[in-house]
DNA sequence: CAGGATGTTGGGTC
DNA sequence: CGACCCAACATCCT
């Protein structure tokens, strides 16, 4: 499920219940989770320790644990999630459990691809995340258009990578272009003209997901459409279209979405 | 049974 | 170098 609106739902979960408590134990049911450190490691930086307010940059959940302390770094992938449960019972989709006195989180993943790091005490996170661009939620309009310009190809392809932008998923890119009214094969260079749309749309994306807590799939969203048994565009009334763009299943309206030039 | 799934990476191509 | 494409990762669902 998670795109940065479902990520930060999760950082409102850790915020919750875990921050200013302190780790009673760390469990691992499943090290390969762990690409950085071993149970063991991790176990040992945390317990003990009280955790600080949660970050987050893109799809990455940043619990650090104050006073340049180690961070715990969370990557959901595609079928992670966090969950708080009071009575703390290890679940089968568990990959790492927190205690802490009144219950525990836990990270859980089905398909095991969820990523958990532990970032040194005093290293800057960044440097331990991987390449990532500006986070999409908190980037101001400036930074938008600077990323875009210069950049060549489709700009699907272009929202959709995080050393470009941090947080979009292809769901939500999929919802702001149907918003923006943007094919998503169009060039990006041919949408300079476009730049107020594309901004308002995955502003009132992001907003109403974040929200929401997930990308919502109401009558107003194209989301909601995506594999019915007849998709249809909810201004129009079109069929939607469903291709393969960037290598990801595309959803779009072939009534409204242009490619603006090309 | 084959194919696809809201993500990323590493390899290869042009 | 910049952009694209595909396979792979592990598991569940249609």
């Amino acid at each position: 499920m998670p795109e940065l609106p479902d990520v930060e739902a999760h950082r409102r979960t850790f915020a919750e219940h875990a921050a200013g408590r302190r780790v009673v134990e760390v469990t691992v049911p499943d090290p390969d989770v762990l690409t950085d450190t071993t149970p063991q490691g991790l176990g040992r930086a945390l317990s003990g320790r009280r955790f600080a307010e949660p970050g987050r940059h893109g799809k990455w959940l940043l619990a650090g644990t104050g006073d340049g302390g180690p961070v715990l770094a969370v990557h959901f992938r595609m079928t992670g999630t966090l969950a708080w449960t009071a009575e703390g019972d290890v679940h089968d989709d568990d990959a790492v459990v927190l205690r802490f006195e009144d219950g525990a989180l836990h990270v859980r993943t089905v398909r095991r691809f969820t990523e958990v790091r532990l970032i040194p005490a005093g290293d800057e996170p960044q440097d331990h995340l991987g390449p990532l661009g500006p986070d999409a939620w908190t980037m101001d309009r400036g930074t938008f258009d600077a990323v875009l310009d210069g950049r060549g190809g489709g700009i699907k392809s272009a929202l959709m990578e995080q050393e470009l932008i941090a947080g979009l998923g292809n769901l939500l890119v999929d919802e702001l272009l149907w918003r923006a009214r943007v094919h998503p094969r169009a060039a990006v260079a041919a949408l300079d003209d476009r730049r107020d749309e594309l901004w308002s749309a995955m502003r009132e994306v992001l907003r109403q997901s974040i929200a929401a807590g997930h990308v919502p799939s109401g009558p107003t969203w194209i989301n909601a459409q995506r594999g019915a048994d007849d998709p249809r565009c909810p201004r129009c009334d079109a069929a939607l279209r469903r291709t393969t763009v960037a290598g990801r299943t595309t959803w779009w309206c072939p009534a409204e979405q242009h490619l603006h030039g090309l």
